[in-house]
DNA sequence: ATACTTACTAAGATAATGTTAGTGAGTTTC
DNA sequence: GAAACTCACTAACATTATCTTAGTAAGTAT
C-alpha cells in the first residue's frame, strides 16, 4: 500500500507526473491549479521532471490576457516497457512507450502444455528479438510486466493458474524470468493488468474509481481504486468470475454453484450451442476443449452479424454478466466500467449494449449517478498493455505500490 | 480521498495518531519500528501529540536489557464524541472518549412518521440531557456523528431514506442539526458507521482492510480500505442488500430481482413464518409493518433456544447472507469481517456459524488464506458507536477523509 | 564499580514547500 | 503606439519536517 508516512519529495514527484500523465499536455499553471501546490514548487519538480527526460516542453498554450502558458508532455519516446499476456492460446507482446502508446508487438504460440522453463525460455528470446526489430537499448526498458490468469500467491509466484498444465502450479514465474531476461518483472493478474492499462492510456485522473471487466478463457476484474490496482488481502482481488448470481445454479468448479464463470464465460456459451446440433454443425464448432476460444469466437462472430440463435446465447450470457455487474456497482459504487479482453473482441457490442442497458436501468444509485460503461478500444491486446502500464507505473510512479510480490 | 499531495506534516501526525490508537499501549520505539521514521522524529511528533493532549504517558514497560521504554496511550478522556442511530425503531444515543469506548447512552422513540424538523428538535434536547447528565463540556466534544440508512446524495442530505415517512426524502439531516446544535455533524450510513467502529475500538491498524456486514431493517456493507469508509463514486458504497443472488429470484422493489435483501432481510423471514400460520401463531407474530423488527426478534429468540421451524428460517436467510459474502470475499479478496447490527442480536450465533462455515469451505481464496468471521461485540449501538468514531476520526485523522458531504 | 544496552533527546544538516517580490511576454486601452 | 494591465513563470529567502550525529538517562550484565 502507498506510504503514508516519511518525506513527500517522492509522492509528490510522481503526483505531479501522474498529473502531467492524465492531462496529455498541461502547463505548469494547470498543475498549481490542480495539484494545490504552489506556482514556485511546480517550477521546481518540472524542473527536475525534465532533468530526468521523463518530461519535455511541446510548444505554448493559448493567451488569456497575459504570458502565453508553456505546455508540457510526458517525453514518451524517453523510456519503454514490455507487457506480455500469458494465456492458454497464444503469447502477446507488446512494447509501449512511457504514454503507454503501442510501439511495437509480436505474437506467438500459447503455453499449451510446455515445461514451463521451457516457455520462460522462448519468452526470453523472443523479446530479444522484439527489442532488436524494434532497435530499442536494454537499458531504455523500464521493466517487463506479465499478466496470466489464476491465483497467485504473496511471493510472486502463479499459485494456481487456469493454464492448462500442473507444472505451472506454484512455478515461480518472475523470479525465473527476472533471472533469464535481467529485466525487473512484475507479475499481476490479466483483469488488474486490463484495468491499469485502462488507467494509463485512457488518461484517467488517479482520483476517479474504475472497473474493469475482463474476459478471456474465464472472467476477471480489475478494481482500480486511487490510481492503482486494488489487490485486497493476498493481491487477488477480482475475483468476479466466482461471484454467486444463483444460489441455485449448476455446480462450478471451485466447490460453490451459480457462479458467473458457470453462466456466461466462453465455456459456458459454447456448450449450450453444442447441445443445439443443428447450430453447432452449421457453425463447425469443435467441441473440443482446446479450441473453446475458437469455438467462442465462431459464435460470437455469427452473433455479430445477426445469427438468431448466436445473438439469443449471447445476449443470455451478457444478461448474467450484467447481473453481476450490478452487484459489483452496488457494492462499490461504481461509475465508471471497461469492458475488455478477448472475450469481447466480436461480439463486444452487444455485450456493451446489454450491459449498459441494464445498468442504466437496475443499478442502484442510477438516481444519483449513472454508471459510465465503455468498450475498451485496446481490444486483444488489453492484458498485455496493461501489464506494460504496470512496469510503467511502478517505475514513475512508485507511490502506487503496485503489489507484485516483492 | 486522502490528500496525497503538499507537506507531510499533519498526514505524519495523524499517522502516528493512528498507530498509538491502534496499538492501544506503545512506547515511542515501538512507533519508531511500525512507523519507519527516526527515533528523533518520533520524539517531536508525539511531544506535539502530549501538548495537545491526545495523548500521554502511562508508566514503564520491561527492560530489555537497558533503559525501561516510556509507555504511551490515547488521552481518552480529553475529548468526546457523541454518536446517533437514526432508525425507524428507535433513537440511539452515545457518547464516547476518544478511544471510542462508551462513556453514556441514550435511547428514545424511533422516528416513526415525524416532521423531520420536529425530530432535530427532539434530537437536539436530548443531546443537552445527556451531555449535562454526564457533565461533559460542549467543548470537549469534538462532533456527532449520525447514522442513517438510505442513500445520500452529495451535499450531505439524506437522498432516500428506508425511514418510513416521506418527509425524510432530500431532508438535509446533517445541516438542520449543525444550526440547531452547534456541533460539527457528520452523516454516514449505518453500515459504514458500524465498520469504522470496528476500525476504531477494534485496534485493527489503518492498513488492513476489512468489511463489516450490518443488518437491520435493511442490510447494507462498510467497507474500511487503508482506514477509512471506501464510498465509491458518491459516498454510497456498500449496497450489499441489492447484490442479485439468484438471477431467476422474486422481484425487488428496487427494480431488480433475487436481491440479497428480499431473500435473507427480516422481512423475508418474518413473511416466511407468517406463511407457517401454526409457528405465526405460536410465536406472537402480529404481521404489522410498524411490528416488523419485533416480529424477526421474536423468530430469532427462538431460533437461538432451537426451535426447529425457526432454526430453519434463520439457518435459510444465513445461508443467503453467506453466499452474497462469499462473492464479496471473493471480489475484494477480504480477510476479515464483522457481523454487527441488530438484525444480528438474537440469533447471532447462527449466522454467525453458518457464514463462518460457508467461507471456509467455498471463498475462492481459501487455500491462500481464511476469511476471518467475526461477530461483533457492540451489538445494538454498533451504528451509534460507529457513528462517534466517524467524528472521532474526522478530528484526529483528519487525512482519512470520511466522505461527509461537506 | 565497570561495561554494555536500550530508550530517548538535542542540535545541526538537508531538503521540500511556502512566501514575497520580482521578470518576461503577451493583451487592452486611450 | 506607448502606458497600463494580466498572466505565466522564476529567484531568493523563510519555514518546517525530516534525518544524522552525537549525546544523556536509566536500566542490565559481569
Amino acid at each position: 500500500m502507498a506510504k503514508m508516512i516519511g518525506p513527500s519529495s517522492e509522492n509528490t514527484r510522481s503526483a505531479i507526473l501522474d498529473l502531467i500523465r492524465s492531462g496529455g499536455v498541461v502547463s505548469r499553471v494547470d498543475l498549481v491549479e490542480t495539484s494545490g501546490l504552489t506556482a514556485a514548487s511546480i517550477t521546481r519538480i518540472v524542473k527536475t521532471l525534465m532533468s530526468d527526460g521523463l518530461v519535455i516542453e511541446t510548444g505554448f498554450g493559448d493567451s488569456t490576457g497575459g504570458k502565453r502558458p508553456t505546455l508540457l508532455e510526458l517525453n514518451a519516446g524517453s523510456r519503454y516497457a514490455v507487457g506480455i499476456s500469458l494465456d492458454d492460446a497464444r503469447l502477446t507482446y507488446v512494447v509501449t512507450d512511457l504514454a503507454g502508446v503501442l510501439v511495437g508487438r509480436l505474437v506467438s504460440a500459447g503455453i499449451g502444455d510446455t515445461y514451463p522453463p521451457t516457455v520462460i525460455e522462448r519468452i526470453q528470446a523472443e523479446l530479444d528479438v522484439l527489442l532488436t526489430q524494434l532497435d530499442i537499448e536494454r537499458s531504455d526498458v523500464v521493466g517487463v510486466g506479465v499478466a496470466g490468469a489464476g491465483r497467485r500467491d504473496v511471493s510472486g509466484a502463479v499459485l494456481r493458474a487456469s493454464l492448462s498444465a500442473p507444472d505451472w502450479e506454484n512455478f515461480a514465474v518472475k523470479q525465473a524470468l527476472e533471472a533469464a531476461s535481467g529485466f525487473t518483472v512484475f507479475l499481476e493478474n490479466d483483469s488488474a493488468c486490463a484495468a491499469l492499462g485502462e488507467f494509463w492510456v485512457g488518461r484517467i485522473p488517479a482520483t476517479q474509481d474504475f472497473a474493469t471487466l475482463y474476459m478471456a478463457t474465464g472472467i476477471g476484474c480489475g478494481l482500480i481504486i486511487r490510481g492503482s490496482v486494488y489487490g485486497g488481502a493476498s493481491s487477488n482481488a477480482g475475483e468476479i468470475g466466482h461471484m454467486i448470481i444463483d444460489v441455485n445454479g449448476p455446480d462450478c468448479w471451485c466447490g460453490s454453484r451459480g457462479c458467473l464463470e458457470m453462466l456466461a464465460a466462453p465455456l459456458a456459451v459454447v456448450q449450450r450451442a453444442l447441445a443445439d446440433t443443428t447450430l453447432a454443425t452449421s457453425l463447425g464448432l469443435s467441441g473440443q476443449p482446446s479450441e473453446l476460444r475458437m469455438d467462442f469466437a465462431r459464435i460470437a462472430r455469427a452473433a455479430a452479424q445477426g445469427d438468431p440463435g448466436c445473438v439469443a446465447l449471447i445476449e443470455q450470457s451478457a444478461n448474467f454478466l450484467a447481473k453481476a455487474l450490478i452487484s459489483l456497482a452496488n457494492l462499490v459504487d461504481l461509475d465508471r466500467l471497461y469492458l475488455a479482453g478477448p472475450g469481447f473482441a466480436d461480439a463486444g457490442s452487444i455485450y456493451y449494449r446489454i450491459i449498459r442497458d441494464q445498468l442504466d436501468s437496475l443499478a442502484f444509485m442510477r438516481s444519483v449517478h449513472p454508471v459510465h460503461v465503455e468498450l475498451s478500444e485496446v481490444g486483444l491486446e488489453s492484458a498485455a498493455l496493461g501489464a506494460a502500464a504496470v512496469a510503467l507505473q511502478s517505475e514513475l510512479t512508485p507511490h502506487h505500490k503496485v503489489a507484485s510480490g516483492v
